[in-house]
DNA sequence: CCCTAACCGGGGAAATCTCCCTATTGATAA
DNA sequence: TTATCAATAGGGAGATTTCCCCGGTTAGGG
């Protein structure tokens, strides 16, 4: 069995060094590229086509996500392991959305980290560490996942919750009272409810405004 | 000028020795009798008389509100200090509209006692500590004080919250839709709202509900 | 015994909301 | 370029709500 073709990326040199010290030990791993930026990464992965391609994604240029979208427009067979200092859960969302078959923050433990690559060369999706996947777990307790509701469809809802009628709200806003009954439509959609009481429920209970 | 004559009420022999020796202390100021349950207490002040009643509210059996009403259906001329663990808002209204002519927390100063006593004494009505009356002015500001709201009327509230429509509310409450519009009137009228969206946000917000 | 409060029910009219449809603009992404 | 999306706006049907009016029963307190 052929061993686990790996690419790094990431734009600073000691914290590469320290995941190729890593890799390289562990067994069934092969680091076959470096890249220190996003258009790096993006050549190498589609150059070399590893296995793996663990993804830092705070690097200047091109960012990680970015490369992890256009990885996934080209229908790259490259995996994507997303690596982060950060573990906003609108941000691990967006990036496993974006093509990204793993995530991990980077305080995670080196057997973990190993793991990770082991796993998403596996074919495994969505692969999270323990510590993440507690976090998201807490996350959708929390909040129904995710809510994009728009600029304007904020406002509206913003005065529907005050006790606003569809027309007061066309009114304070200058638009259309037609406007806004289509604004709500979308809300409700949006956060899957059927009225606007229940919107505004949500809304003041989640604190959406 | 006579001393004040004062009655103690409180079921924990404790706290009812610690305000003996705090009253005993103070001039002006006599105990003639001490009650360890309600029961007790208003057959003390019926028969004893005295200027002040202080009436430990957390009682077994007859509670301290139970013995203010009865004494104020009574006529009795006694005066009512009413003594609670709690500052509930909705607590202190009740009790203040049962007769207690004043309203101490526990946690209250030895001093204030015994200004407590003396005031209600001297006929003044509604004393309440510094601490407590700032608390009563922040609820004032806050909601408008008193919400009194039945509990049929708050079977409808939660299910409003709920999102439901007053047909749904009808049928779960085995009763007409009218009857829910009927009660959706008195709902908003007793909370100043115009629309089922405001008084389901307050509801919310106030935790009604 | 009367009065009040809480609860129940109904008629009817006007306002409001929800849901279906279409359509245009501008910005941004593929 | 084409496609998608946010935002704008309108028509229209039907459901829902709000606000008036009216009436009733029952339980408790004065």
């Amino acid at each position: 069995m052929s061993k686990i073709r790996v690419v790094l990326a990431d734009d600073h040199p000691v914290a590469r060094e320290g995941l190729h010290n890593l890799l390289a030990k562990a067994v069934g791993i092969e680091i076959v590229g470096e890249a220190n930026d996003g258009a790096e990464a993006l050549r190498l992965a589609q150059e070399l086509v590893p296995d793996v391609l663990l993804l830092d994604m705070e690097m200047p240029g091109l960012k990680g996500v970015e490369v992890a979208r256009q990885l996934k427009a080209a229908q790259s067979p490259v995996r994507i392991l997303a690596l982060s200092a950060y573990d906003d859960q609108q941000y691990i969302a967006e990036l496993l959305a974006s093509g990204a078959a793993g995530y991990l923050i980077k305080e995670e433990a080196s057997q973990t980290i190993i793991e990770a690559v082991r796993g998403v060369a596996r074919g495994e999706q969505g692969w999270v560490s323990r510590q993440v996947a507690a976090q998201m777990m807490a996350w959708s307790q929390a909040g129904a996942s995710k809510v994009n509701l728009t600029e304007r469809e904020l406002d509206v809802l913003r005065l529907v919750v005050d006790g606003n009628t569809n027309q007061e709200i066309g009114l304070a806003l200058g638009i259309s009272e037609k406007t806004v009954e289509k604004h709500l439509d979308n809300i409700f959609t949006k956060l899957n409810v059927g009225s606007r009481v229940a919107a505004a429920v949500r809304a003041v209970r989640e604190e959406l405004v």
